[in-house]
DNA sequence: TAGTGGTCTAGACCACTAC
DNA sequence: TAGTGGTCTAGACCACTAA
């Protein structure tokens, strides 16, 4: 753990935990810098990445200020995986394999976000997201078989996330995300028990390694009434 | 303009002309602390933000790499106007104020991206965005009169942001945005042209001020088959 | 081994706010 | 005037890559 990471973690767990309450002032920087023994540019680099994931807001000559502490309406945003998510909001989640199958990438619906998309080797895991029981996400994943040759039912059903890092030690580095709003297709319907003119929200997205390889194209279909994305963002 | 904004946004433009190549080396960091006269630090500051904002990849030991130039698939992410959004892409847009009504501000669709919305005097503007003239986007927005006290018709067909920042010295510095899918209204079903089984992409946004003052709430409701947005994001 | 990016430091000067 | 955050510099050491 670097030092700029321990600010970084050891402020934002105070903020969520309320110690440093919202419209607050933090500590001013020199104060920080005393605390936590660093520079002031590891403390600065740690209240940048504050600033960036809207935690607080710097204002020259007053200080900064706690803006909001972490919320969690199932963001779809980031790089997080699912059991991620899940376990962070303490939902009573599961997760079903409905199938999986050795294929070639299917590339058209990927062009929109990467149009360098190119066929490729994958196997094609289909699973059903429960929450509650009520089933409200499929999510269909193409993994490219030169980076992970075969994926466990077990591994399906818990964090692909959690074995490509710790188990496979691979680097996830960055995603596109695509949103659009789709017609439920038939496998819509009877997964997530939806009507022909229903409405799916569709998140597609490619995941890529920090040597800059996409391994991961994901379709992920979600009912519409339990589908709500959050996102902060800064002006220029 | 400050020195690492230069750099950055020289950067910036290189990489969307193709100067610098998708797939291809920056020069190290030591080669552009001579090109632009800087220390490595201002240099380190321009690539994290293109870093941040999904334009180039660092490797340690090899280099920086370009991974994508600017995409505009009419993002709706980040804190940019429809106006300068339509600019951007060369688009045939046009604006139409529908109605303009002082009101007090209806807190219910914004409490889950903001608990502390309370109620206040503002001024709701509802405006028809064509494409090609083609009904695409209706939005509704809520302006704190104490902020803003009045937008002429002028001003709300054109540009909002422009307004607010030239002619009133507003300094917007973040918003926070959610996402959901809903049912077609009324009003959605005449200006979009859809009808009551249609549902529509929806985004109600608050807009904050530098002093963290929340000044603006929008909905913007999206005919369904022309939405698509695209994000970035990073791994932890 | 040479060159790359990643982390950290110490110090300087500036613009702004509050008193 | 004192204290705050914003920008910029020069230098150090480390981890990693490639030849």
């Amino acid at each position: 753990m670097t030092k700029f990471n321990l600010v970084y973690q050891d402020l934002k767990t105070k903020i969520d935990n309320g110690l440093y309450a919202k419209d607050s002032l933090l500590p001013s920087e020199n104060q920080l810098r005393e605390l936590y023994g660093a520079s002031r540019d590891t403390i600065r680099r740690a209240l940048l990445r504050l600033k960036d994931e809207g935690y607080v807001q710097s204002q020259q000559g007053k200080g900064t200020t706690v803006i909001n502490r972490q919320q969690y309406v199932f963001p779809v945003s980031g790089v997080l995986s699912y059991k991620e998510l899940s376990t962070r909001m303490n939902m009573n989640s599961r997760t079903v394999l409905v199938d999986k199958q050795p294929m070639t990438l299917p590339t058209t619906p990927f062009v929109s976000i990467d149009p360098d998309v190119h066929a490729m080797p994958v196997l094609r895991l289909t699973r059903l997201r429960r929450i509650n029981e009520e089933p409200v996400i499929i999510d269909i994943d193409y993994i490219d078989r030169a980076v992970v040759p075969d994926i466990s039912q077990t591994v399906a059903e818990d964090s692909l996330y959690a074995y490509f890092e710790q188990t496979l030690h691979l680097a996830i580095a960055y995603a596109k995300k695509e949103f659009t709003v789709e017609h439920a297709t038939e496998q819509d319907q009877q997964l997530l028990g939806l009507t022909p003119t229903d409405a799916v929200a569709v998140v597609r997205s490619i995941a890529y390694l920090e040597d800059t390889t996409a391994f991961q194209y994901t379709e992920s279909r979600h009912r519409p009434d339990r589908f709500r994305f959050q996102e902060f963002a800064r002006r220029s």
